[in-house]
DNA sequence: AGCGTCCGCGCAACCGATTGCACAAGCCAC
DNA sequence: GTGGCTTGTGCAATCGGTTGCGCGGACGCT
């Protein structure tokens, strides 16, 4: 238990314990090959007596590295960004880098005050997550071999620029659309209607992919059904302009907004999925434990904060990020989206409120 | 676009385009008071020109203060340590505060390694929320004025102890705990289970706060059911065991849990809530949606992460952390724990659970 | 014995800011 | 004109490690 009276243990101390020169100490606790393994153990022991810790903040001083990485994403209390954060954090971890997190919660102000934070404590590298600033603009302040984009709501920074970026990592959102399309067409759905905050920028490259497919098989647009921005919470509105004019099945932004949407579907009329399939995005684990069981697209947000933190630490030898990749995400099939000419029966599923009566067959 | 033959923008450049010397660049950019406008202006023009970003390790080398907080939790991708790191990040943010955010994992060794980094990058204050580690040998590494404990494990945390322990964070889980057995006994149910993990120390704590007002209530001494570690994951082992022997009613660890038993007892032939009634903890968003809505404790766990910062940043002149705090829960009736018999039951809806501050007796 | 190597280690500069102290003006009063 | 003050700046030490370079001694070889 360290006493405010007694001194910090530095390096000089050890040094002095172990009858070295500070240049020695440092050397012997990095395993320099070049001191004698004596004398390495003797500042071992000195270190372990002390209880030395080394300065991180002078040692990067000098070094020009800090083994810091900053990853900025839009909020921690979101399950996919979390587990984004939790494969970065790992990730970086394991390579033996503390990780730098900061919000930005939609707001330009707040990115771009954690990027100052970021250069200012020198991180290694900068993984952004979702942000809304533009990325010229963050190129302007931040090298291109220190930052991954993860998730780009960018199209500039997709597929088709010239040449190839670099740094960019994302899953195949557009696929993983396309199929859910694919799944509900199969599964005879006819009139389908996107639902998404609107604002949210990836919302509407999600959108578009969804609407994409449906034009290639031929049906008729798709309509948007705006759920607002925080639809994740109280989706009572869309969920009456959905009661109005049922379409066949809904394709949601993503599975908080679609198990939101299946808790207040259950105050109307309509039974999920008898009259109105639902379809989510993201697989997060309650779309898997829902009631019925949400169809989904598995994404790898977990994978994609550890390649982040790959690729950040991947700069070949040309000082370049490594290209940029696109991970494959996978349709889970659910009972939200069940075939729509085999139903007969009415559905008991979807049933608004829980049974209170005695023993039933 | 920083190109790689560029130096950094060191303090000196900007001096020396100000016309001034360091020192005064330096305050300058400070606002002191001590330096003329016309100076400051001057100093500030040339930082804004040159792109001037200071470096954070050489200014808290100096200055002794790194404007680095450290958070330690168990997982990332949890959503209620989820939102204890949002609280505690934007209350760090607002305070101008970096956060280092470390995982654990239930490993010991992987948070003696988050803790070392802590104390390599001198954070200037730390958080350990449900660390696994004995307290003892964290105060035996971090001063005990600079580490805040949130949601211990740890009973010799916890009230009771002389002098009442500082630097403690919690929210009053065994009064959640015992409003949770209260409404249960109010609605007729009799046989109560205790369904857990087990190994997790904080399942211990909860389930004997169960235990006493179960015992309170002069019922009969209540089950254990072991859900296992990945029991959140698959819950089918302990469903099984539901089955084979239905009790009135299931208290989970937590919601997690309580959500993965709600969708494992699918598979067998018992009714929820009709035959078992369950109710979780933690109040979570799914737990809120799910189909029944799950009765269970509101835990401020946003505020938690706020206060933990707060805490920190309140040391007294003494230079003591303020008092250890308990937090509020709220007990949050759902559809997963209806009224078992006839006889209704006094609706205690929202109702909030007196709990005591500080640790005071 | 003489000479070239190699090994192990220390000197001192350096990373980039902060800050105690001193000093130079400018101003007023005597 | 000189002393006492205030005001605005600069010098240089300092924070705690890292690292280029050089030096002394042990060793091998002829």
């Amino acid at each position: 238990m360290r006493r405010p009276s007694e001194r910090r243990v530095v390096l000089a101390d050890v040094a002095r314990l172990a009858g070295t020169s500070e240049a020695t100490a440092s050397r012997a606790l990095k395993d320099d090959p070049r001191i004698g393994v004596p004398t390495r153990a003797a500042v071992r022991a000195a270190a372990l007596k002390l209880g030395y810790v080394p300065n991180a903040a002078a040692r990067s001083l000098r070094a020009r590295r800090t083994h810091i990485l900053g990853l900025l994403l839009d909020e921690l209390s979101d399950p996919v960004h979390g587990k984004v954060a939790a494969g970065f954090e790992e990730a970086a971890a394991a390579r033996g880098y503390a990780v730098f997190i900061m919000t930005g919660l939609h707001d330009p102000e707040r990115e771009r005050r954690a990027l100052t934070a970021f250069l200012e404590h020198r991180a290694d590298g900068i993984v952004l997550a979702s942000c809304v600033s533009d990325p010229a603009d963050v190129h302007a302040r931040v090298a291109a071999d220190r930052v991954v984009f993860v998730q780009p709501d960018y199209p500039a920074l997709a597929d088709g620029a010239e040449p190839p970026p670099r740094g960019v990592l994302r899953s195949d959102d557009p696929a993983g659309f396309a199929a859910t399309v694919r799944h509900l067409v199969e599964r005879g759905y006819e009139r389908l209607a996107y639902v998404g905050p609107g604002v949210v920028s990836s919302d509407a490259l999600r959108r578009a992919a969804a609407a994409d497919a449906v034009a290639s098989y031929g049906l008729a647009p798709m309509r948007y059904i705006d759920s607002g921005l925080d639809g994740w919470r109280d989706a009572s509105t869309a969920a009456r302009a959905i009661e109005e004019d049922p379409p066949d099945a809904l394709i949601c932004y993503d599975d908080k907004l679609a198990l939101a949407l299946l808790d207040a579907l259950r105050a109307t009329s309509l039974r999920i999925p008898g009259d109105v399939a639902i379809a989510g995005f993201d697989g997060i684990l309650p779309a898997h434990q829902s009631r019925p069981r949400l169809t989904t697209v598995d994404v790898p947000s977990v994978e994609l904060g550890r390649r982040a933190v790959e690729m950040l630490l991947a700069t070949g030898r040309d000082g370049r990020l490594p290209s940029s990749e696109v991970l494959p995400v996978r349709l889970v099939v659910g009972e939200s989206t069940p075939p729509r000419r085999a139903r007969s029966a009415p559905e008991i599923v979807g049933q608004a409120v829980p049974s209170r009566r005695g023993a039933s067959a």
